[in-house]
DNA sequence: CGACTTTGACCCGCGC
DNA sequence: GCGCGGGTCAAAGTCG
């Protein structure tokens, strides 16, 4: 729809995976897999379904300018990943790669990365985590791999901005309709973040953003604490003022016209 | 030495 | 009930 966003702006969507209720069609028919996997920490197939989801999709040239190794380069944002596997995916030629949050011990949070079948230069990363599970700061401590090639992801961060951070805007929906068929999910967080799909167009830096912080963090009182949307989002924007370039911010769409920074 | 990537195998959920 | 596809684990290897 929106032509504005459909040349390089990444897209967002999120959906909630939230098969509350009856656990019992969930009960573990057999524990051994469950049980014997479970050493770690959390369970992570009792919750396959329980989780929430955000669907990001970013520009992939704006992900190789920073990490040029494989072909579905995860974007780093504030939090280290580790990957544990890839799968090829039917349908698609590339293969799509599963992350774990390595920032914390016990990090729910999960991602997976891979190329748009449909548009090649679009990195679709889908971000995941348990539903209410509170979202763990990002622990820089342990980045010492920071800047090696091939371990860590080597994305240089001149001003790391860990924890309050906007997300990617929603993006047209002709991609991720079906994702989305929770509107009020779009409108409550991804859809404030038009204007930072515009902001990723001029700096890749801007890709450090713990996409789903106010998933796993909390709910949308996150969000509205990142954006109050009002007079003070110039001080928010002011931060944004490195921007290499004169940037149109986006505002909500129901709040007002798009700022420009220049 | 520790953390990470790679890769094959395993398991589960779902559709037919 | 069976098969397919997706998601995860874990061993082996690599690198700083």
């Amino acid at each position: 729809m929106d032509a504005r966003f459909s040349s390089n702006n990444p897209f967002i969507s999120e959906q909630e995976e939230d098969t509350t209720p009856e656990s019992g069609s969930e009960s573990p028919p057999s524990s051994t897999f469950n049980d014997m996997k479970t050493t770690s920490t959390s369970s992570p197939k009792k919750n396959r379904r329980a989780m929430q989801k955000r669907v990001v999709s970013v520009p992939i040239k704006d992900v190789e300018g920073s990490r040029l190794k494989g072909d579905s380069a995860p974007p780093s944002d504030s939090w280290a990943w580790r990957k544990y596997g890839q799968k090829p995916i039917k349908g698609s030629p590339y293969p799509r790669g599963y992350y774990r949050c390595s920032s914390s011990k016990g990090c729910p949070a999960r991602k997976q990365v891979e190329r748009s079948s449909v548009d090649p230069t679009m990195l679709v990363i889908t971000y995941s985590c348990e539903h209410n599970h509170p979202w763990p700061l990002p622990s820089r401590s342990h980045h010492h791999h920071n800047n090696s090639s091939k371990h860590a992801k080597p994305e240089p961060q001149p001003d790391p901005e860990p924890e309050p951070e906007p997300e990617p805007e929603p993006g047209p929906e002709e991609k991720f309709s079906d994702l989305a068929d929770d509107p009020t999910l779009i409108s409550t967080s991804a859809d404030e973040f038009t204007w930072f799909g515009e902001m990723e167009t001029t700096t890749s830096t801007i890709l450090e953003s713990p996409i789903f912080t106010e998933s796993c963090v909390g709910d949308s009182s996150d969000v509205a604490m990142f954006f109050p949307m009002r007079e003070e989002d110039e001080s928010l924007f002011a931060d944004l003022g490195e921007l290499p370039e004169c940037s149109t911010v986006f505002r909500h769409r129901n709040l007002g016209p798009e700022v420009q920074i220049c």
